[in-house]
DNA sequence: CGATTTAGGCAAGAGCCCTTACTAGACTGT
DNA sequence: ACAGTCTAGTAAGGGCTCTTGCCTAAATCG
């Protein structure tokens, strides 16, 4: 709506922009190979070097051109610029990493848990690899993204507990705990909305602006990606789908959580989906496998209609511990396809989608950050 | 990702596009003005409006300031700016409006249509709206923005029948039918989508972000707003929620539709709903009625629990000539707040929230369209 | 009728980016 | 060994944009 005020600043800001970019995009360039790459012209791209240089986000690396011609200067981004940490928590433990502003992963940590840790010992977990990796990496920890295996309230950032859905990770508030760590903010989201991005960054989903991604774990979930976005609603609990009426084994309408209960899939005194029996029963041959796959592909079947019905995806992608069983996707696909508007189904591919998905996007963040330092600088 | 290489060219176009959008938002200036709402200086200002008066963009209106002071003069877009045309289809007619760049509705057209007349009438109406308001417009027609009563595939613009759900106005091609007397693109939604849009901007869902827009009338719809924008889905089909499944009469699982058919309240020989006997027998006295808003409120909430899983808006906004009846918002309301995760209930406010929605979209398209002919022709 | 107020014009100045031309240094080929 | 070639970086000059500050013209106010 109110256009931004032309002034010289900001074009001095945007060349700035320029050379920061180029060089988050290659480890080092000289200035002349900088001004080729953005197309702004050699004394411009001289100027700008000498102005980042002078406030300590580029460095001389040493290292000269070799070849014909004259001896040209490797410029990379300075090595104080920091990193960003990358989390992922499970109830299986704490995987983090620091990351640079080239996307390298620079160090990495992991801190098992066990299902009788607590959400206490998940947070001192999620502190320690912190401390851990600030201190083993040079600079500050200027931002982090943490996925975590539990409903995330986008306000907040801290774990909700849902009615009817299993607590997996348990209370547990990481932007507080990382805040003594981490100098910037710290964006928290839904281990399934990250796999979403990462299967849309370089997955199954490449590219695709409008799918649902279902995860069939130990939980319940589904992203939905709509316009090239994970839409995470007000609180950021969209997607989760635990009580989306569904049809249930004797036909009547029942929540998609219940109909695990009614099969005798549940962990005792849990809402948790008890996934390797569901394998084991599922993957047997005979008659009662058989009705069991087709009791819960209607199911979910049901579940991908609402989807469809209110997100128009344009193919679905499932994920998760049994989801990805190919027993369960085809018998899903097959009952899918015969439902008024059915959709592509697919297996999602990635071996660590969360910690991809966040991954990505803290790169991003970080390099925003360090772009937007150097405007506000000069 | 790339952005943008600097150069003065930029520079000069962003203060035309700040001139050019005062312009837009106020009938009239003098150039002392101009620079006061931008905050740009006047010798610059004074280049830019010579710049736009010279390409025909700007016109002095031969106004003269009053009062103490130095006389000024007013200029104002020029008046063969051209306008945008808007219209709205449904079973009942086409209402079409010319709207300039300030928001001024100039001319407008009604062509009523009666239950009888198929889509060929519908069509003529459209074609023969446009050409009335095209000819009785200064300037062209720049561009279209068309509300339809019926789903739209979105890359097309063309309406679509889906299984199950009533075809209101029927086969349509709004953008073809429009080429002739429209100069640029034409674009085509969902009423329902354009009235959520309307509700946001100035209705009962002022700024709200995330919330579901449920219409309830001969048709079954609803418009997702998530991160304050309407997401329409690959195809454009997000919304209908014909066969969502959700809670009929006898407890099973059942496509939403159908709990109106079991229900005996559609039409003869269709899916559309016979909202008229429906509101009578809502509003009637006694147990049935009781019943019958008792087993609608339990089909909607499911809908509504469908919804609020899978997109998680802060509210729901109730439209259509049944759905806003006060017996349903009401009955709807309170069954609602019993499950897991209510959301407040409104009924909706606006009275004719498609044309609102598309005038408002059709503005902004119109304003664009001129900010970047001007980038172009300097 | 002089003081005040206000729109607009003009001139000077600073800043940014570009083109062109040049320099320094290293490799290449005879 | 040496002239020719090639390349990174610099210097100079010019064009353009925006801003500040000052001035003028014209109308109102006291």
């Amino acid at each position: 709506m109110a256009p931004p005020k032309p002034s010289l600043e900001m074009l001095r800001g945007l060349t700035d922009e320029n050379v920061l970019r180029a060089l988050m995009t290659h480890p080092r360039l000289t200035r002349a190979e900088i001004a080729a790459h953005t197309g702004i012209s050699k004394p411009t791209i001289s100027d700008s070097v000498q102005r980042l240089t002078a406030a300590g986000l580029l460095a001389d690396t040493g290292e000269r051109t070799a070849g014909r011609g004259r001896v040209g200067t490797y410029y990379a981004l300075a090595p104080d610029t920091g990193t960003a940490l990358v989390a992922a928590i499970t109830p299986y433990g704490v995987r983090a990493e620091a990351v640079d502003a080239h996307g390298t992963v620079r160090e990495q940590a992991h801190i098992p848990l066990g299902r009788s840790d607590g959400p206490e010992r998940a947070a001192a977990a999620l502190a320690g690899a912190a401390a851990d990796l600030g201190s083993r990496t040079p600079g500050a920890l200027r931002t982090a993204v943490v996925s975590a295996a539990d409903p995330v309230d986008r306000t907040t950032g801290r774990l909700v507990q849902l009615p009817d859905a299993p607590f997996l990770v348990g209370e547990l508030d990481p932007p507080a705990l990382l805040a003594p760590h981490v100098r910037g903010t710290v964006l928290v989201d839904n281990d399934v909305n990250w796999a979403a991005r990462a299967e849309r960054d370089h997955g199954c989903a490449a590219g695709v602006d409008d799918f649902v991604y279902l995860h069939l774990g130990q939980g319940l979930g589904c992203a939905v990606v709509n316009d090239g976005q994970v839409r995470r609603g007000h609180h950021g609990l969209a997607g989760e789908i635990a009580h989306l009426y569904t049809v249930g084994p004797d036909d009547t309408a029942m929540h998609f959580t219940d109909v695990f209960a009614a099969l005798g899939l549940r962990h005792p005194h849990s809402t948790a989906i008890d996934t390797d029996t569901l394998v084991a029963r599922l993957t047997a041959a005979g008659e009662q496998a058989r009705r069991l796959r087709t009791v819960l592909a209607r199911a979910v079947t049901g579940v991908l209609a609402a989807a469809v019905s209110l997100t128009d995806p344009s193919m679905i992608v499932i994920g998760g511990e049994w989801g990805t069983q190919p027993a369960i996707t085809a018998t899903v696909a097959e009952h899918f396809a015969r439902t008024p508007r059915p959709v592509p189904v697919t297996a999602a591919v990635l071996t660590s989608p969360a910690l991809d998905g966040a991954r990505t996007r803290a790169v991003e963040e970080l390099r925003s950050l360090i772009v937007r330092a150097a405007g506000r600088r000069n």
